[in-house]
DNA sequence: AATAGGAGTAAACGTTTATTGACTTGGGGA
DNA sequence: TCCCCAAGTCAATAAACGTTTACTCCTATT
């Protein structure tokens, strides 16, 4: 009496779908194959036609998500900027926009460096390490030309994204928590010219 | 044939700590009563003489750590710093110090931030909210006395604040990740200037 | 038309999970 | 001295976990 059901187009994508979902609602130990099966309307075992186990089926997940953007290719297109402050407001307008439209990708980006194992850190490395890569570059270069004050570009390229990812991960926190608005665009219209009058010479306040 | 070991002057603790650090090494669905009691060199059932169930132990987890640090109170009895500049180095250096003096604190906000329930905001509450308070005050009062540029005091707080904490929470991971050094030293020689810069009126390069 | 194999099923595997129950200590107060 | 009770033990529970097995379709290729 086994009946098999309709097989969609790609199954691996759905699954791979469900898992991302799980996984960042509730962490590796709480994303069960009998609960992504039950999501997707198969049984355990057909999952395990599409990954060998479920360490597999975690990698895949943080692999397939890392593939879903080009962070480093959108950055190599936006070089030559002219001010530094395009620059941070560019970087801070790509960073908040990318996670307010995937949401996922944040959590998915923090839950996973808690995890151990070879993908750990992909996440951090194919999205925050570009942005911070890029401005760096931007800094030692107008730091060199004489526009910006003294400054360790690394240190200050991560301390901006750092910060950058930080409002976008806990937007919806400081609006739950306390009664004041907290919002993308009042990070940038506020902190993004701090930071440049900081990094400049000479100030036209 | 049954024998009591014997019991130490508060099980109670001992059980919290374990279970301290077996959260913070692997979350909630990754700690385990058994790995816990093992841990304390007792057996499940005797955990349930202290805690009614999980829930609870976890709970405790979270309420003990938030009581052992006293923010509020440590930074009210920092009011009153002569300039901005001091107030942005004394909070940088408290929150650096926290967090490589109690590596266990920050990875145990975040990860509970993550989980849902009653607890889920409260160590954001009771560490990171009281800088953030604390810091907007400061900025307000330095606004309106002419002191600093118009900026948005809450906002601009919870981005300094936010930088902070994803300093302190990512030294490690820049360190394996890039041959870049990043330490927390760097980041208060080099960022706190920059916002100080960013923030006053007038400047002296 | 025959067939090979990809993709599904139901059922069970052994293990681990949180939790409970019944029993046993040992030390402090009556 | 007796006895109570907090704090242990051992043993058992049902449920959930990841994983494997044996079997069955459906479909594309030959």
């Amino acid at each position: 009496m086994t009946v098999a059901k309709a097989r969609p187009a790609n199954r691996r994508e759905q699954i791979l779908r469900e898992a991302t979902i799980m996984f960042t609602a509730h962490g590796y130990d709480g994303m069960s194959i009998r609960g992504i099966a039950k999501c997707c309307g198969i049984t355990e075992s057909a999952i395990y036609r599409h990954f060998n186990n479920k360490e597999d089926l975690y990698e895949s997940v943080i692999k397939r998500k890392a593939g879903q953007h080009d962070i480093k290719g959108t950055l190599a297109k936006n070089e030559g900027l002219d001010s530094i402050e395009d620059v941070l407001t560019f970087i801070a307008q790509d960073i908040l926009d990318l996670a307010s439209k995937n949401t996922q990708l944040m959590h998915l980006m923090f839950r996973s460096s808690f995890q151990s194992g070879p993908t750990a850190l992909q996440l951090f490395m194919e999205i925050r390490l570009p942005y911070i890569e890029f401005l760096a570059r931007e800094l030692e270069f107008r730091e060199k030309s004489g526009e910006l004050q003294k400054v360790d570009p690394f240190t200050s390229s991560c301390c901006f994204v750092g910060m950058v990812m930080d409002c976008a991960l806990n937007t919806g926190v400081w609006t739950t928590l306390t009664n004041q608005k907290f919002e993308a665009e009042n990070v940038i219209c506020n902190n993004v010219p701090i930071f440049v009058r900081g990094l400049m010479k000479s100030v036209v306040s």
